[in-house]
RNA sequence: CGGGAUGUAGUUCAGUCCGGUUAGAAUGCCUGGUUUGGGACCAGGUGGUCGAAGGUUCGAAUCCUUUCAUCCCGACCA
């Protein structure tokens, strides 16, 4: 690199600014006006939508099947399983009134008074109460199970401090939550998606992970036990990307989810649910990324070669145009997504630097 | 929720201590021209309720009060 990017902070310098600095700058994300909220950029989410559409495949080739529950949970919900409602209920969002009107004084809208919620509604931290609440409906009988749904949605947790991708108030991600007819499933089924996540993370992410279990204290508020994986970020961190819950029959009992067994007995259902959400993006910029900006693994990159054409006069750029095309066409056939980036308001100077910030994995000029 | 800092142009910031013409710079953006092998240059232009409310004053970005918001360090968390 001739010229060092005068504008990136160094990760030496201040690791945190750094990271914050470099999500802006390589076109990931930024603020929203709403604290803790963010705005993922087209660039960004090209890369989340890869993460998406890899992970639900392996989820499908898993057994599992879609299906969407829905934002608003009613308030009664969070408290019928004692531990969950400890761990979840401090940083809750909370839906009072249906209804907004003109204020008197023409200053605005405000909320109704007339218009307030006899239940107060949740805004989903995480969907176990309402899943399970559904699931009492679906299970009647052990040929009803095992349930195996995933789905991918937005969750909301109001956040102290939050960051862009590591930890917003609202962020995107998906929950399995399954329904098994013995402990032994439940808990093998757990420690399966544990082993689905660390494949996905270390093999199309490349971020090595460490399989563990959490402590008591680290626990899902709720779980018997939850498996994780844990990343590093380069200053030394651990970084949980991903945990996978064995509820034990914990959530059944709260909501009352029982089926008859093969010798016709009542019994309670055994729980699973596991999650891993746009977090990810921000273990795989603290994982690969540098000072010279993003780090992208070709397999995640939204852009997997960029191609810069240099030259004098229209002349030329068309010779070059014509070649490259053809050169597009035939990575394009290899399912390569290549860029030729041609546009005559930037310098070429300007294109390689801004490409490197934003991690286009192979980056060459076509002289 | 505790400790610290900061709010001025789209962005990064100077000016605030010590009140005084029409509030500045860089960058971005727009126009024209020259350029084009690692973030181009020249000329012109655009861009601001100085976070908000109240107060002091002949006069407030600057002083006082209140308030809101953001960032950093803790505690909490996928």
């Amino acid at each position: 690199m001739a010229k060092e990017l005068k504008d990136l902070t160094k990760r030496s310098e201040n690791y945190s600014q750094w990271y914050n600095e470099l999500v802006v700058k390589a076109d990931l994300a930024e603020q929203a006006p709403v604290r803790g909220c963010m705005v993922i950029k087209p660039y960004g989410y090209a890369i989340w939508e890869k993460i998406q559409r890899t992970l639900d495949d392996k989820f499908k080739e898993t057994g599992h099947v879609n299906a969407y529950f829905p934002l608003l949970i009613p308030k009664s919900y969070l408290s019928r399983e004692a531990e969950h409602v400890e761990g979840f209920a401090k940083e809750c969002a909370v839906v009072t009134h249906y209804r907004l009107k003109n204020a008197e004084d023409g200053s605005g809208v405000i909320v109704d008074p007339a218009a307030k919620l006899e239940e107060e509604l949740i805004v989903r931290p995480t969907s176990e109460t309402i899943i399970w609440a559904t699931y009492k409906n679906w299970i009647k009988s052990y040929r009803d199970l095992p349930i195996l749904c995933n789905q991918w949605a937005n969750v909301m947790r109001w956040e102290m401090r939050p960051r862009l991708f590591l930890r917003t108030a609202e962020f995107l991600w998906q929950e399995g939550h399954t329904a098994h007819a013995t402990r032994e499933e439940a808990e093998q089924e757990a420690r399966r998606m544990q082993q689905v996540y660390a494949d996905f993370v270390e093999g199309y992410m490349a971020v090595p992970v460490v399989r563990g279990v959490k402590s008591e204290t680290e626990r899902f508020a709720g779980a018997l036990d939850t498996y994780t994986i844990e990343s590093m970020t380069q200053d030394g961190k651990a970084l949980q990307c991903g945990t996978s819950h064995f509820l034990g029959q914990n959530f059944a009992k709260a909501f009352d989810v029982q089926f008859i067994n093969k010798e016709n007995k009542l019994e309670y259902v055994w729980a699973t649910s596991w999650g891993v959400s746009t977090r990810l993006m921000g273990a795989l910029i603290m994982a690969h990324s540098d000072d010279n900006g993003l780090v992208l693994p070709p397999k995640l990159a939204p852009i997997q070669v960029v191609i810069v054409p240099i030259y004098k006069n229209e002349e030329d750029l068309a010779q070059i145009s014509a070649k490259v095309d053809t050169l597009v066409e035939a990575l394009k056939k290899k399912g390569i997504s290549v860029k030729y980036d041609d546009a005559d308001n930037k310098r070429p100077g300007f294109k390689f630097a801004d490409y490197e910030v934003k991690g286009v994995p192979v980056r060459d000029h076509a002289p």
